[in-house]
This record gives structure tokens, sequence and C-alpha cells, in this order.
DNA sequence: GTCTATATAATGATAGAC
DNA sequence: GTCTATCATTATATAGAC
């Protein structure tokens, strides 16, 4: 009975990886079980229901970094622009300066409203919520402050998108400097 | 030796829906006879390449579709205001007020930087190019020209994305309402 | 130019040894 | 818990009739 190779974390770190950068049907098994270093039956003794539970438990995966990355910073206690810049620095740090892409974009393509799209629905509108929260707090009415935590989700999104697309991570450092004037009054 | 049943645009539009909607991966040969109306072996008679000569023509097919809704409305005469409307009018229209996604984003996925990659890249260059143009003509400088465009580029990707995962149009609608404001001095 | 039928390769998934 | 070997299915792609 051999010794595990990697953390049940550490596999899922991997997976991550793979789904975010190749998106549901572009992460073959095959590929998968290179980039993760299992073989395919580990991969299947580890998620007897295969992609389709790989990636539920991915996303699962997800809730805990956006818990620790997003929504805890931004719930906590402090001025809000002190808030704000925490979650900056995590996202900034997460997506390697604009360099990786965002795993809520590149499986919304497969999800239709499958357990999967459910949760990343459920996960980007956490997200805004936290944002939402912020701004109000910084004195945004509550449709207002609604409205700019959804904008500053377009923001992050679409400087990942373009920033992939043309290849210039400067277009994500900017939208990250314009954050707190585009969520706080 | 039957007519033809579509015409080759109607077919490159076709083709256009499913590698946005599905991406190059999820766009399975079969799903692709199936959204066209045409046979596999169709198909293949018209693009012996295959799907990778379906993404080269249907980029290509883009190409009109960029030059019409965007390039040609921004470069051409009258004020920048005017001809931002135009273009903003367009893509509301291609992108069915928010419901579809951008091509330029599902295919990024697969694009390396493979001749695919290539061309989605010189596109959102060219976008951004055209608005940038705009962006001079109210008023901006060479720099705050080019950023404000990069942003504008961001803000409708990033508004595509948030639309379609959490399924609210509105987001887009109000990044094209603020496009002027963001472009223009 | 389209079709049916088929070849060939890659995919997701499993069995059984260790 | 991991491996090699293999299965069944689906994928891309082609041949040849009409």
């Amino acid at each position: 009975m051999p010794a595990p190779l990697l953390t049940r974390d550490e596999i899922l770190a991997r997976l991550l990886e793979v789904f975010r950068s190749r998106g549901y049907e572009g992460a073959s098994m095959t590929l998968i079980s290179k980039e993760t270093g299992l073989g395919k039956a580990s991969l299947y003794h580890h998620f007897p229901g295969g992609k389709d539970e790989m990636v539920a438990e991915v996303l699962k995966h997800v809730d805990g970094i956006l818990e620790q990355f997003v929504i805890a910073p931004l719930t906590g206690a402090g001025a809000p622009e002190a808030k704000l810049n925490t979650m900056i620095k995590n996202i900034d740090q997460f997506y390697c300066g604009g360099e990786k892409g965002c795993v809520l974009d590149s499986l919304s393509i497969k999800a239709g409203s499958d357990a999967s799209g459910i949760k990343l629905k459920e996960q980007m509108k956490a997200w805004i919520k936290a944002m939402e929260s912020v701004s109000k707090e910084s004195g945004c009415d509550a449709r207002e402050a609604r409205e700019r935590a959804e904008e500053a989700m377009a923001s992050i999104q679409g400087a990942l998108v373009v920033a992939r697309a043309i290849e210039n991570k400067s277009v994500f450092q900017r939208a990250l400097k314009r954050l707190p004037e585009q969520l706080l009054k």
C-alpha cells in the first residue's frame, strides 16, 4: 500500500490550475494525469465520479480560497479602504498579477444549469456581495453599492480576459488600482 | 450534385455561434453537424482541414463583423459621441443584450501562440485601437486614450462574463451605458 | 455538395496486481 | 494508494455512392 504522493489539498490545487487554464473539455484525463503526476487509476480512486466529481471538489476547494482571500478580509473589522486593499493584494497574488485566468470563467462554458453551473453562479454572487458590503460601509446606498460591486466584478473578470488575450498584464494591474474609487464613495 | 443547403456565410455564422457558446474543445464535430444542419462529410468538404480550419475561417468571418460593427463606425466621419453610440448599438445587438458570450474569450482557452491565438490577439487589439482613436478625438492624450480603450474593452468582456455567470443581463447594459464617459473626455 | 458507412485515434473509465 | 493493461465510448477524419 504505497504512501500518498500528494495531499488532497495539493491534488485539488493542481486540478484547479488545469481546469482554469484549459476549461472542462480541454482538461483531458491524460492531461490531468500529467499535470497532477497521478495515474488515471489513482485519479479515479480519489474521484470515483470522474471529471464531474473533480470539478465539484475543485469548486468546494475554491470556496475556501474565496473565503480566505475575499470574503473574510472584506467582511471583517477595519476601515473599508484597508479591507479592500487586502482583497486586492490577495487576488493579485491568486491571479499571478494577471497571468492566470479565472476558473469561474473557464468552467462557465461547460456549465449549463447543472450542479457546477449553480455553484459557479453562487460563488460569483458571494464575491459580489462581499464587495457590495464594503461599498455600503463607505457610504453608498443599497442600490449604488450593488451596482458598483457588479461593475467591480466585471472589471476584474474583463481585465483578466483582456490581459490574457493581448498578453499584457498591465491592464489587470490598472484594474486593481481603480477598484477603490470604483467601489468606495 | 445536390444544391448547397447553406451559403458559406450562413455556415460560418452558425459555426461562430457554436464556437462562442461551447469553445473549441466543447464544439465536437457531432455537435457542429447538428447545429449547422450539415453532415460531417459536408463539413470536411467545406473545411478539409477540420476544426482548425473552421476556426481560422470563422475568425476571418469575425474580421468582417468587427470591421462592420466596430472599426468602420468608429473610424469614419462624425462626432466621437455619435460614432461611439453606433458601436454600442451594434455590439448590444451582436451580443444579444448580454445573452451571448464573446468568441475572443471562448476560443482563447484553446489558443496558445498558434495561428488562432495570434489572430484573436490581433482582433482584440484592433478593437482597442479603434476605441483609442475616438478617445483621442475627444481630447485625450495618447497614453490616456490607450488606457481608456483597454479599460473599455475590459468592461465589455467582463460584463459579458458576469452577465452569463450570474444570469443577469443588466450588468452588460450598464457597462454599455458607461462606455461614453469611460472613453470620452 | 451531400449522404451513409466506416476507418482510426483519443477519450473517459475499469480490473486486478502490488 | 498507485500502477499497468485494457475496455467501451466517443472523437476526428475518410471513402465512395449519388
